[in-house]
DNA sequence: GTAAAAAGCGAATATTATTCGGAATTGGTC
DNA sequence: GACCAATTCCGAATAATATTCGCTTTTTAC
Protein backbone atom coordinates (compact mmCIF):
# COMPACT_ATOMS: atom_id res chain seq x y z
CA UNK A 1 0.00 0.00 0.00
CA UNK A 2 1.85 3.07 -1.23
CA UNK A 3 1.93 6.09 1.11
CA UNK A 4 -0.04 8.92 0.16
CA UNK A 5 1.23 12.20 1.14
CA UNK A 6 -1.75 13.36 2.60
CA UNK A 7 -1.17 10.57 5.37
CA UNK A 8 -1.82 12.76 8.59
CA UNK A 9 1.45 11.35 10.01
CA UNK A 10 3.67 11.83 6.88
CA UNK A 11 1.88 15.62 6.81
CA UNK A 12 3.48 15.98 10.27
CA UNK A 13 6.20 14.08 9.79
CA UNK A 14 7.06 16.77 7.26
CA UNK A 15 6.72 19.65 9.04
CA UNK A 16 8.17 18.75 12.05
CA UNK A 17 11.67 18.17 9.89
CA UNK A 18 11.38 21.73 8.93
CA UNK A 19 13.92 24.01 10.43
CA UNK A 20 12.67 26.32 12.31
CA UNK A 21 12.92 29.79 11.21
CA UNK A 22 15.52 30.85 13.60
CA UNK A 23 14.91 32.92 16.79
CA UNK A 24 17.28 36.07 15.20
CA UNK A 25 17.82 37.21 11.88
CA UNK A 26 20.39 35.39 9.90
CA UNK A 27 23.89 37.27 9.97
CA UNK A 28 25.24 38.05 6.70
CA UNK A 29 28.57 37.72 7.61
CA UNK A 30 29.95 33.95 7.22
CA UNK A 31 32.44 34.65 10.18
CA UNK A 32 29.52 35.40 11.98
CA UNK A 33 27.28 32.13 11.09
CA UNK A 34 30.12 30.09 11.44
CA UNK A 35 30.65 32.02 15.35
CA UNK A 36 27.13 31.62 15.91
CA UNK A 37 27.31 27.73 15.06
CA UNK A 38 30.77 27.61 17.48
CA UNK A 39 28.84 29.31 20.41
CA UNK A 40 25.82 26.83 20.23
CA UNK A 41 28.62 23.98 20.60
CA UNK A 42 30.31 25.59 23.13
CA UNK A 43 27.19 26.52 25.16
CA UNK A 44 25.97 22.84 24.76
CA UNK A 45 28.90 21.70 26.59
CA UNK A 46 29.25 23.79 29.51
CA UNK A 47 25.66 23.62 30.03
CA UNK A 48 25.39 20.08 29.87
CA UNK A 49 28.19 20.10 32.20
CA UNK A 50 26.95 22.55 34.25
CA UNK A 51 22.85 22.45 34.21
CA UNK A 52 21.61 25.50 32.53
CA UNK A 53 20.78 27.25 36.17
CA UNK A 54 24.02 26.78 37.52
CA UNK A 55 26.21 27.29 34.23
CA UNK A 56 28.14 30.83 33.69
CA UNK A 57 28.05 32.89 31.04
CA UNK A 58 31.43 33.35 31.96
CA UNK A 59 32.39 29.98 31.47
CA UNK A 60 30.35 29.84 27.82
CA UNK A 61 32.51 33.11 26.79
CA UNK A 62 35.91 31.26 27.88
CA UNK A 63 34.71 28.02 26.37
CA UNK A 64 33.90 30.04 22.86
CA UNK A 65 36.97 32.30 22.94
CA UNK A 66 34.73 35.13 23.27
CA UNK A 67 33.61 37.93 25.17
CA UNK A 68 31.05 37.61 26.95
CA UNK A 69 29.48 40.77 25.93
CA UNK A 70 29.45 39.10 22.53
CA UNK A 71 27.56 36.12 22.84
CA UNK A 72 24.47 38.78 23.75
CA UNK A 73 25.12 39.53 20.06
CA UNK A 74 23.99 35.96 18.70
CA UNK A 75 21.62 35.46 21.92
CA UNK A 76 19.50 37.75 23.73
CA UNK A 77 19.54 35.51 26.61
CA UNK A 78 20.99 32.59 28.68
CA UNK A 79 17.52 30.88 28.08
CA UNK A 80 17.36 31.33 24.34
CA UNK A 81 20.39 30.26 23.91
CA UNK A 82 19.90 26.71 25.82
CA UNK A 83 16.31 27.03 23.86
CA UNK A 84 18.23 26.70 20.53
CA UNK A 85 20.21 23.94 21.10
CA UNK A 86 17.53 20.98 21.03
CA UNK A 87 15.25 23.03 18.39
CA UNK A 88 17.78 22.34 15.52
CA UNK A 89 18.88 19.05 16.80
CA UNK A 90 15.53 17.70 17.02
CA UNK A 91 14.92 18.95 13.60
CA UNK A 92 17.74 17.47 12.16
CA UNK A 93 16.40 14.12 13.49
CA UNK A 94 12.99 14.48 12.24
CA UNK A 95 14.21 15.41 8.62
CA UNK A 96 16.89 11.99 8.82
CA UNK A 97 13.92 9.64 9.81
CA UNK A 98 11.86 11.54 6.80
CA UNK A 99 14.71 10.35 4.69
CA UNK A 100 15.46 6.75 5.79
CA UNK A 101 11.37 5.75 6.13
CA UNK A 102 9.83 6.17 2.78
CA UNK A 103 11.48 2.50 1.62
CA UNK A 104 10.27 0.78 4.90
CA UNK A 105 6.82 -1.13 3.86
CA UNK A 106 4.62 -1.35 7.36
CA UNK A 107 3.97 1.18 10.21
CA UNK A 108 5.79 -1.17 12.46
CA UNK A 109 8.99 -0.93 10.93
CA UNK A 110 8.35 2.68 10.54
CA UNK A 111 7.65 3.36 14.48
CA UNK A 112 10.33 0.64 15.36
CA UNK A 113 12.71 3.15 13.42
CA UNK A 114 11.90 6.32 14.88
CA UNK A 115 12.29 4.65 18.30
CA UNK A 116 15.15 3.03 17.40
CA UNK A 117 16.95 6.55 15.89
CA UNK A 118 15.28 8.74 18.65
CA UNK A 119 17.89 6.40 21.04
CA UNK A 120 20.95 6.39 18.54
CA UNK A 121 20.82 10.16 18.14
CA UNK A 122 20.61 10.86 22.04
CA UNK A 123 23.58 7.98 22.08
CA UNK A 124 25.61 10.19 19.60
CA UNK A 125 25.21 13.47 21.24
CA UNK A 126 25.18 12.88 24.64
CA UNK A 127 25.61 16.52 25.41
CA UNK A 128 22.80 17.72 23.73
CA UNK A 129 20.77 14.82 24.92
CA UNK A 130 21.31 15.72 28.42
CA UNK A 131 20.15 19.20 27.56
CA UNK A 132 17.38 17.79 26.03
CA UNK A 133 16.24 14.74 28.51
CA UNK A 134 16.94 15.80 31.85
CA UNK A 135 16.67 19.47 31.56
CA UNK A 136 14.62 21.39 28.73
CA UNK A 137 11.89 18.46 28.12
CA UNK A 138 10.40 18.68 31.34
CA UNK A 139 10.77 21.92 32.04
CA UNK A 140 7.78 24.42 33.36
CA UNK A 141 9.92 27.02 32.51
CA UNK A 142 9.25 26.50 28.43
CA UNK A 143 7.11 29.21 27.23
CA UNK A 144 9.13 29.84 24.40
CA UNK A 145 6.54 28.16 21.78
CA UNK A 146 8.81 26.96 19.28
CA UNK A 147 10.89 24.80 22.05
CA UNK A 148 7.79 23.96 22.69
CA UNK A 149 6.44 22.44 18.89
CA UNK A 150 9.98 20.64 18.69
CA UNK A 151 9.16 19.03 21.83
CA UNK A 152 5.95 18.37 21.01
CA UNK A 153 5.83 17.24 17.75
CA UNK A 154 7.74 13.92 19.16
CA UNK A 155 4.36 12.95 20.17
CA UNK A 156 2.19 14.13 17.80
CA UNK A 157 4.18 11.66 15.42
CA UNK A 158 4.17 9.04 17.36
CA UNK A 159 0.44 9.46 17.87
CA UNK A 160 -0.47 10.03 14.06
CA UNK A 161 1.96 6.49 13.25
CA UNK A 162 -0.21 4.80 16.02
CA UNK A 163 -3.58 5.65 14.19
CA UNK A 164 -2.65 4.81 10.91
CA UNK A 165 -0.98 1.56 11.86
CA UNK A 166 -4.37 1.00 13.88
CA UNK A 167 -6.25 2.11 10.41
CA UNK A 168 -4.06 -0.64 8.50
CA UNK A 169 -4.88 -3.71 11.37
CA UNK A 170 -1.24 -3.55 12.26
CA UNK A 171 -1.59 -2.39 15.71
CA UNK A 172 -4.53 -3.25 18.44
CA UNK A 173 -7.35 -1.23 17.73
CA UNK A 174 -8.19 -1.68 21.32
CA UNK A 175 -5.39 0.86 22.94
CA UNK A 176 -6.21 4.18 23.27
CA UNK A 177 -3.37 5.74 20.67
CA UNK A 178 -2.55 8.52 23.47
CA UNK A 179 -2.00 5.79 25.83
CA UNK A 180 0.09 3.62 23.74
CA UNK A 181 1.94 6.69 22.81
CA UNK A 182 2.79 7.29 26.60
CA UNK A 183 4.22 3.90 27.21
CA UNK A 184 6.47 4.42 24.32
CA UNK A 185 7.75 8.04 24.74
CA UNK A 186 8.01 7.43 28.68
CA UNK A 187 9.39 4.01 28.15
CA UNK A 188 12.11 5.46 25.68
CA UNK A 189 12.97 8.60 27.54
CA UNK A 190 13.41 7.05 30.83
CA UNK A 191 15.61 4.39 29.53
CA UNK A 192 17.54 7.56 28.08
CA UNK A 193 17.69 9.44 31.39
CA UNK A 194 18.99 6.63 33.65
CA UNK A 195 21.86 6.11 30.65
CA UNK A 196 22.48 9.54 31.18
CA UNK A 197 22.33 9.94 35.22
CA UNK A 198 23.71 6.49 35.60
CA UNK A 199 25.12 5.02 32.58
CA UNK A 200 22.94 2.29 33.03
CA UNK A 201 22.00 0.17 30.85
CA UNK A 202 25.89 0.46 30.03
CA UNK A 203 25.63 -0.52 26.39
CA UNK A 204 22.46 1.46 25.37
CA UNK A 205 22.51 0.38 21.57
CA UNK A 206 22.68 -3.02 22.69
CA UNK A 207 19.32 -2.73 25.47
CA UNK A 208 17.54 -0.91 22.91
CA UNK A 209 16.49 -3.92 20.68
CA UNK A 210 14.89 -5.80 23.53
CA UNK A 211 13.22 -2.60 24.72
CA UNK A 212 11.64 -1.87 21.46
CA UNK A 213 10.57 -5.40 20.54
CA UNK A 214 9.19 -5.41 24.24
CA UNK A 215 7.21 -2.30 22.99
CA UNK A 216 5.70 -3.07 20.18
CA UNK A 217 4.82 -6.65 20.75
CA UNK A 218 2.58 -4.71 23.81
CA UNK A 219 1.32 -2.81 20.36
CA UNK A 220 1.00 -5.26 17.59
CA UNK A 221 -2.14 -6.32 16.92
CA UNK A 222 -3.03 -10.22 17.75
CA UNK A 223 -2.01 -13.00 15.18
CA UNK B 1 2.35 -17.60 51.24
CA UNK B 2 2.92 -14.89 53.74
CA UNK B 3 5.94 -12.87 53.55
CA UNK B 4 9.27 -13.23 55.21
CA UNK B 5 10.60 -9.64 56.84
CA UNK B 6 13.50 -10.78 54.94
CA UNK B 7 11.83 -10.36 51.37
CA UNK B 8 14.07 -8.19 49.66
CA UNK B 9 11.56 -5.78 48.43
CA UNK B 10 9.98 -5.52 51.78
CA UNK B 11 13.37 -4.54 53.24
CA UNK B 12 14.01 -2.02 50.39
CA UNK B 13 10.55 -0.61 50.59
CA UNK B 14 11.00 -0.66 54.44
CA UNK B 15 14.16 1.73 54.61
CA UNK B 16 12.83 3.83 52.07
CA UNK B 17 10.04 4.52 54.04
CA UNK B 18 12.03 5.98 56.95
CA UNK B 19 12.01 9.23 57.34
CA UNK B 20 15.49 10.63 56.63
CA UNK B 21 17.48 12.51 58.69
CA UNK B 22 16.72 15.99 58.76
CA UNK B 23 19.80 17.72 56.77
CA UNK B 24 19.87 20.71 59.62
CA UNK B 25 19.64 19.78 63.47
CA UNK B 26 15.83 19.68 64.50
CA UNK B 27 14.86 23.25 65.69
CA UNK B 28 14.27 23.24 69.32
CA UNK B 29 11.80 25.22 69.74
CA UNK B 30 8.09 24.31 69.09
CA UNK B 31 6.80 27.16 67.12
CA UNK B 32 10.49 26.92 65.02
CA UNK B 33 9.41 23.88 64.03
CA UNK B 34 6.12 25.32 62.59
CA UNK B 35 7.46 27.68 61.02
CA UNK B 36 10.07 25.29 59.45
CA UNK B 37 6.84 23.34 57.41
CA UNK B 38 5.24 26.82 56.81
CA UNK B 39 8.53 27.56 54.96
CA UNK B 40 8.52 24.48 53.33
CA UNK B 41 4.88 24.64 52.26
CA UNK B 42 5.25 28.52 50.84
CA UNK B 43 8.32 27.19 49.06
CA UNK B 44 6.60 24.76 47.89
CA UNK B 45 3.78 27.09 46.33
CA UNK B 46 6.34 29.60 45.21
CA UNK B 47 8.68 27.14 43.37
CA UNK B 48 6.06 25.49 41.43
CA UNK B 49 4.35 28.44 40.35
CA UNK B 50 7.89 30.13 38.60
CA UNK B 51 10.30 27.21 38.80
CA UNK B 52 13.11 26.89 40.85
CA UNK B 53 15.44 29.14 39.28
CA UNK B 54 13.05 31.80 38.31
CA UNK B 55 11.63 31.55 41.98
CA UNK B 56 12.80 34.86 44.04
CA UNK B 57 13.85 34.15 47.69
CA UNK B 58 11.73 37.29 48.44
CA UNK B 59 8.67 35.64 46.85
CA UNK B 60 8.92 32.66 49.30
CA UNK B 61 9.65 35.13 52.10
CA UNK B 62 6.71 36.75 51.19
CA UNK B 63 3.99 34.15 50.94
CA UNK B 64 5.46 32.43 54.09
CA UNK B 65 5.25 35.92 56.08
CA UNK B 66 8.84 36.36 56.73
CA UNK B 67 11.83 38.23 56.27
CA UNK B 68 14.09 37.14 52.82
CA UNK B 69 16.93 36.71 56.03
CA UNK B 70 15.10 34.56 58.19
CA UNK B 71 14.87 31.84 55.11
CA UNK B 72 18.56 31.02 56.00
CA UNK B 73 18.40 30.43 59.72
CA UNK B 74 16.42 26.87 58.65
CA UNK B 75 17.64 26.15 55.42
CA UNK B 76 21.30 27.26 54.24
CA UNK B 77 20.26 27.77 50.78
CA UNK B 78 17.79 28.05 47.92
CA UNK B 79 18.47 24.36 46.71
CA UNK B 80 18.62 23.12 49.94
CA UNK B 81 15.14 24.31 50.26
CA UNK B 82 14.05 23.22 47.27
CA UNK B 83 15.38 19.48 47.41
CA UNK B 84 13.91 19.04 51.38
CA UNK B 85 10.50 19.50 49.43
CA UNK B 86 10.57 15.95 47.77
CA UNK B 87 12.49 14.17 50.36
CA UNK B 88 9.66 13.80 53.04
CA UNK B 89 6.79 13.49 50.97
CA UNK B 90 8.57 10.39 48.88
CA UNK B 91 9.07 9.03 52.67
CA UNK B 92 5.40 9.62 53.26
CA UNK B 93 4.27 7.62 50.02
CA UNK B 94 6.58 4.71 51.11
CA UNK B 95 5.03 4.51 54.29
CA UNK B 96 1.37 4.76 53.33
CA UNK B 97 2.22 2.04 50.67
CA UNK B 98 3.80 -0.06 53.53
CA UNK B 99 0.82 -0.05 55.56
CA UNK B 100 -1.47 -0.75 52.69
CA UNK B 101 0.27 -3.09 51.15
CA UNK B 102 0.10 -5.99 53.92
CA UNK B 103 -2.86 -7.23 53.32
CA UNK B 104 -2.63 -7.91 49.52
CA UNK B 105 -2.28 -11.44 48.77
CA UNK B 106 -0.23 -11.57 45.46
CA UNK B 107 2.82 -9.23 44.18
CA UNK B 108 0.38 -8.57 41.15
CA UNK B 109 -1.87 -6.71 43.41
CA UNK B 110 0.85 -5.02 45.44
CA UNK B 111 3.04 -3.16 42.52
CA UNK B 112 -1.04 -2.21 40.62
CA UNK B 113 -1.70 -0.27 44.53
CA UNK B 114 2.24 1.30 43.92
CA UNK B 115 1.24 2.62 40.87
CA UNK B 116 -1.65 3.95 41.33
CA UNK B 117 -0.87 5.30 44.54
CA UNK B 118 1.95 7.19 42.72
CA UNK B 119 -0.05 8.58 40.74
CA UNK B 120 -3.36 9.28 43.43
CA UNK B 121 -0.03 10.86 45.16
CA UNK B 122 0.49 13.74 42.76
CA UNK B 123 -2.70 14.48 41.88
CA UNK B 124 -3.67 14.88 45.79
CA UNK B 125 -0.68 17.54 45.46
CA UNK B 126 -0.12 18.29 41.98
CA UNK B 127 2.32 21.49 43.51
CA UNK B 128 4.94 19.04 44.92
CA UNK B 129 4.85 16.54 41.85
CA UNK B 130 5.47 19.74 39.69
CA UNK B 131 8.48 20.03 41.63
CA UNK B 132 9.24 16.16 41.36
CA UNK B 133 8.56 15.60 38.22
CA UNK B 134 9.30 18.22 36.38
CA UNK B 135 12.50 20.44 37.74
CA UNK B 136 13.88 17.75 40.56
CA UNK B 137 13.43 13.91 39.31
CA UNK B 138 15.48 14.33 35.84
CA UNK B 139 17.42 17.07 37.20
CA UNK B 140 21.59 16.74 36.59
CA UNK B 141 22.45 18.90 39.71
CA UNK B 142 21.25 16.65 42.28
CA UNK B 143 24.74 15.56 44.21
CA UNK B 144 22.83 15.63 47.11
CA UNK B 145 22.86 12.62 48.00
CA UNK B 146 19.83 12.69 49.58
CA UNK B 147 17.50 13.41 47.07
CA UNK B 148 18.97 11.08 45.11
CA UNK B 149 18.00 8.43 47.35
CA UNK B 150 14.75 9.25 48.19
CA UNK B 151 13.92 9.34 44.03
CA UNK B 152 16.38 5.58 43.46
CA UNK B 153 14.10 4.09 46.36
CA UNK B 154 11.22 4.43 43.70
CA UNK B 155 12.85 2.45 41.35
CA UNK B 156 14.87 0.07 43.73
CA UNK B 157 11.35 -0.82 45.08
CA UNK B 158 9.57 -1.58 41.66
CA UNK B 159 12.59 -3.82 40.62
CA UNK B 160 12.62 -5.58 43.81
CA UNK B 161 8.28 -6.13 43.12
CA UNK B 162 9.18 -7.10 39.98
CA UNK B 163 11.78 -10.04 40.95
CA UNK B 164 9.61 -11.34 43.93
CA UNK B 165 6.96 -11.72 41.15
CA UNK B 166 9.09 -13.68 38.75
CA UNK B 167 10.16 -15.54 41.65
CA UNK B 168 6.82 -16.44 42.42
CA UNK B 169 5.93 -17.20 38.87
CA UNK B 170 3.24 -14.25 38.73
CA UNK B 171 5.67 -12.61 35.89
CA UNK B 172 7.20 -13.47 33.05
CA UNK B 173 10.22 -14.96 33.22
CA UNK B 174 11.77 -13.70 30.05
CA UNK B 175 11.78 -9.94 31.17
CA UNK B 176 14.63 -8.45 32.30
CA UNK B 177 13.48 -6.85 35.79
CA UNK B 178 15.20 -3.54 34.73
CA UNK B 179 13.39 -3.14 31.34
CA UNK B 180 10.50 -4.07 32.83
CA UNK B 181 11.02 -1.42 35.76
CA UNK B 182 11.79 1.35 32.71
CA UNK B 183 8.60 0.60 31.10
CA UNK B 184 6.35 0.96 34.47
CA UNK B 185 8.33 3.84 35.80
CA UNK B 186 8.76 5.73 32.43
CA UNK B 187 4.91 5.37 31.62
CA UNK B 188 3.86 6.74 34.54
CA UNK B 189 6.10 9.29 35.20
CA UNK B 190 5.59 10.43 31.54
CA UNK B 191 1.67 10.60 32.15
CA UNK B 192 2.81 12.27 34.99
CA UNK B 193 4.40 14.75 33.15
CA UNK B 194 1.43 15.22 30.18
CA UNK B 195 -0.81 16.02 33.10
CA UNK B 196 0.88 18.52 34.79
CA UNK B 197 1.97 20.26 31.62
CA UNK B 198 -1.07 19.72 29.39
CA UNK B 199 -3.77 19.23 31.58
CA UNK B 200 -4.32 15.86 29.61
CA UNK B 201 -5.43 13.30 30.44
CA UNK B 202 -7.96 15.22 31.96
CA UNK B 203 -9.42 12.87 34.52
CA UNK B 204 -6.09 11.58 35.59
CA UNK B 205 -7.98 8.81 37.89
CA UNK B 206 -9.60 7.68 35.29
CA UNK B 207 -7.23 7.14 32.47
CA UNK B 208 -4.88 5.13 35.47
CA UNK B 209 -7.31 2.36 35.35
CA UNK B 210 -6.59 1.38 31.69
CA UNK B 211 -2.27 2.29 31.94
CA UNK B 212 -2.10 0.29 34.93
CA UNK B 213 -4.62 -2.70 32.93
CA UNK B 214 -2.05 -2.47 29.63
CA UNK B 215 1.38 -2.03 32.18
CA UNK B 216 0.22 -4.92 34.16
CA UNK B 217 -0.49 -6.93 31.28
CA UNK B 218 2.70 -6.94 29.59
CA UNK B 219 4.39 -8.10 32.78
CA UNK B 220 2.13 -10.76 33.78
CA UNK B 221 3.02 -14.49 33.26
CA UNK B 222 1.21 -16.31 30.44
CA UNK B 223 -1.76 -18.33 31.53
C1' DG C 1 13.31 37.53 87.43
C1' DT C 2 17.25 36.76 84.85
C1' DA C 3 20.55 34.85 81.76
C1' DA C 4 21.39 32.09 77.91
C1' DA C 5 19.76 30.46 73.72
C1' DA C 6 17.02 30.84 69.78
C1' DA C 7 14.56 33.31 66.32
C1' DG C 8 13.96 37.35 63.67
C1' DC C 9 15.24 41.20 60.79
C1' DG C 10 17.28 45.29 57.88
C1' DA C 11 21.26 46.57 55.85
C1' DA C 12 25.54 45.25 53.61
C1' DT C 13 28.03 42.04 50.31
C1' DA C 14 28.87 39.07 46.38
C1' DT C 15 27.80 36.91 42.31
C1' DT C 16 26.30 37.06 37.76
C1' DA C 17 23.19 38.10 33.86
C1' DT C 18 22.50 41.95 30.95
C1' DT C 19 23.24 46.63 28.83
C1' DC C 20 25.92 50.35 26.85
C1' DG C 21 29.22 53.07 24.28
C1' DG C 22 32.72 52.95 21.48
C1' DA C 23 36.79 50.53 19.11
C1' DA C 24 38.13 47.18 15.67
C1' DT C 25 37.00 44.40 11.66
C1' DT C 26 34.80 43.10 7.48
C1' DG C 27 32.64 43.37 2.72
C1' DG C 28 31.39 46.00 -1.01
C1' DT C 29 32.32 49.92 -4.26
C1' DC C 30 34.88 53.18 -6.71
C1' DG D 1 44.17 50.41 -2.71
C1' DA D 2 41.09 53.59 -0.16
C1' DC D 3 36.86 54.66 1.73
C1' DC D 4 32.28 53.87 3.84
C1' DA D 5 28.74 51.55 6.07
C1' DA D 6 27.52 47.66 8.37
C1' DT D 7 28.84 44.35 11.33
C1' DT D 8 31.40 42.27 14.99
C1' DC D 9 33.76 42.67 19.15
C1' DC D 10 34.88 44.05 23.78
C1' DG D 11 35.62 46.35 28.60
C1' DA D 12 33.28 48.72 31.73
C1' DA D 13 28.91 49.95 33.86
C1' DT D 14 24.26 48.41 35.58
C1' DA D 15 20.82 45.53 37.72
C1' DA D 16 18.90 41.74 39.88
C1' DT D 17 19.12 38.70 43.50
C1' DA D 18 21.14 35.02 46.56
C1' DT D 19 23.68 35.08 50.72
C1' DT D 20 26.01 37.04 54.93
C1' DC D 21 26.41 39.98 59.06
C1' DG D 22 25.51 42.38 63.19
C1' DC D 23 22.15 43.54 66.09
C1' DT D 24 17.33 43.30 68.37
C1' DT D 25 13.52 40.77 70.08
C1' DT D 26 11.47 36.70 71.84
C1' DT D 27 11.51 32.35 74.13
C1' DT D 28 13.11 28.86 77.37
C1' DA D 29 15.17 27.07 81.55
C1' DC D 30 16.31 27.63 86.22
Amino acid sequence: MPDSITDPWLEILGQAAQPHQDGGSDPKQQRSRQRKRELLAAATRVFARDGIAKAKMADVAKEAGIAVSSIYDYYPSKEALAYEIPIQRLAHLYAAFLEQVAPLPTMRDRLRLFLTMTVDHARDNPDWARLLYLEIWPSVLIEEARVRRSVDDFGRIIVAMLREGSRRGEFRADLDPHLSATILMGSITHMLITWLLYGRPQDLAAATGPMVDTLMGLIASPR
